[in-house]
DNA sequence: GCTGGCACTCGCACACGGTGAGTGCCAAGC
DNA sequence: GCTTGGCACTCACCGTGTGCGAGTGCCAGC
């Protein structure tokens, strides 16, 4: 049970840790906070918060640094999400307009974020799992070779090479392109395959080889495809981690180039609301040192991708989430109207 | 004027500096390399070298260090390219013969770089200045909106959203797109412009706004996309960089996160063979205690794009040089094959 | 339960001196 | 004339020692 003026010696040492990345004392506390005590009352609060685990001391004799579960709590029950101010939202709303494509905007998201929380940015493209199916194009490259195109309704755009196994006359093309259409323009990826199963029947012997292989292409490209990819910056910002740098840098470049790492980072996030993984709650090892916030985007009511930023846990937690959030909503409105 | 020995003695000043990351005295190298003189001898080859500007001390009675200057000479006249060993060749062309597209073509690339030289790769985008068309698709999206799909002869899709001033009739679609291709397939972008500038008068008043503003959007794209984007990975190497971290690091990460600088950095690198820029001779500033290694690469003859390695000045050159001109020559294969 | 006082701890910064690698110079030798 | 061994000198580096100060825990009193 923690008392109220506990949890707010808690804020403080959060507070001020965060803005000097020092171990925080009973005395300054008292000093740059009217908490109405003295710091000897503040000590024996430490004490407390300290032996259940909110706090530590790195070691005897030097202040205190909250621990994860410090974060934590102060996440959970003592912080806001910080509103951007109005200049700040209008740069972003500016930045974002000028987008020319789906490509552009997640590189300008990822941008703005980064400058916005100071932070690495992680901006996963908008997900093909929900996506439904604009358009399938197929062209003939040469008599024995296709290109197949596909075209979803956020706006991406993914081809892929066939070959076929025998050549493919133009009346077949269209024939195909025409019917493939028909039937998944505007469907889910999910209920694709179903739909276009019985399709190479209701060809000429000759050509069902090649229609064969353009659907085992197609599902396969919007198999792979729903594996997300992403896009990061902002990573001159972890210079400004510590001082103890090169180790404490090293793996978090490292779990960064791993798309899939960062996948499973996002992708543990909960589908709605923003979630916040603090040190240790994250799976991966390099990253323990590191807070994730992040939060799902979409177009409509919902989610198609996530994106956030990673920073050390010593971070502005209501800033930050307040940009992200303000980010993501923004991104949303941009993807709605292309 | 240097003597041969003198050369020599750059050459294992360099090396051992390379390997060893620390200032080189005399007698270290008398016992490192047979030079067959004594450590007075090389004392007074290194006050020569000194002189002329190819080695420094960091401080008095210190070791000497190579100058950019001295790995300039290193470079150019003392250091071959040291060829792959031959499992390292077979693992470059497994791992990339395992690409499906153009993006993962570039992004096998850069890890397979990154790996090899233990340095930060860069990867630019096949090229499409000297690239053709392959195919130009529209789609009718709306009534009133259509989509262009824009194919080059690398593989690379390029869309974009148009927005008609008029309702645009299927069959005026069909017609667009048919004389679009039978002009502009197989011609360079160069040469787009003047083809399709007398296209609007043809067709019938009422679409001559639409056909002019697929048109606007077509050149905006080749011209859009003649700035090449790119890709970068390894940065995690970075932290083997030095002692003296965040300084070092800092502008570093800061100047690959700028596309411009980087497109401007290889964009120096000469036509064809390898560009090795050391130090200062990089423009940006925050490159002056790097090095690059560039070179083009392409399916065939000419090159359609560039790519290397960023390290610290104090690099591997001859392994450097040798891993990004093997692994420029097999993406070019891949990219011929596909 | 809060507060002031007090003794104690211990990291940090700084000064100090020894060590050793490395240098430049010089006189002698091939 | 180049090479070599010798020699005095220079400093960066490292380990030790010390003073300082921020911070703590505990306790007695209000």
């Amino acid at each position: 049970m923690l008392s109220e003026r506990r949890l707010e010696v808690l804020r403080a040492i959060v507070q001020d840790y965060v803005g000097t990345e020092e171990p925080v004392g009973s005395k300054a506390l008292t000093e740059r906070h009217q908490l109405g005590v003295s710091p000897a009352t503040v000590r024996n609060d430490m004490a407390a918060l300290e032996d259940e685990g909110f706090i530590a001391q790195p070691h005897t004799s030097a202040g205190r640094i909250p621990t994860d579960k410090g974060y934590r709590l102060f996440v959970d029950r003592l912080a806001g999400v910080k509103p951007l101010s109005t200049p700040e939202r209008r740069a972003i709303q500016n930045f974002l307009d000028a987008s020319v494509d789906l490509d552009d905007v997640v590189a300008r998201t990822v941008r703005l974020l980064a400058q916005l929380t100071r932070q690495v940015a992680v901006v996963q493209y908008p997900s093909l799992t929900r996506s439904t199916v604009r358009h399938v194009e197929l062209l003939s490259l040469a008599p024995a070779r296709l290109m197949l195109v596909l075209i979803t309704d956020t706006g991406r755009v993914e081809q892929r090479m066939i070959d076929c196994p025998a050549p493919f006359g133009e009346t077949s093309l269209a024939d195909l392109r025409a019917r493939l259409n028909s039937r998944v323009v505007g469907r889910r990826f999910a209920d694709v395959p179903q739909l276009v199963q019985d399709l190479p029947e209701s060809f000429e012997p000759e050509d069902r080889g090649t229609v064969s292989t353009v659907l085992a292409t197609l599902l396969e490209t919007l198999v792979e495809e729903t594996e997300e990819r992403l896009m990061i910056g902002g990573t001159a910002n972890l210079t400004r981690f510590g001082h103890d740098f090169p180790l404490t840098i090293r793996p978090v470049l490292e779990a960064l180039e791993e798309q899939v790492v960062l996948l499973k980072l996002l992708g543990e996030a909960t589908e709605s609301g923003m979630t916040v993984r603090i040190g240790h709650e994250n799976a991966h090892e390099g990253l323990s040192s590191t807070s994730v916030v992040a939060v799902g985007y979409g177009s409509g009511d919902e989610a198609v991708a996530k994106l956030g930023v990673v920073g050390p846990t010593r971070m502005d937690y209501p800033g930050t989430m307040g940009a992200v959030r303000a980010v993501a909503r923004y991104v949303g409105q941009i993807l709605a109207e292309s």
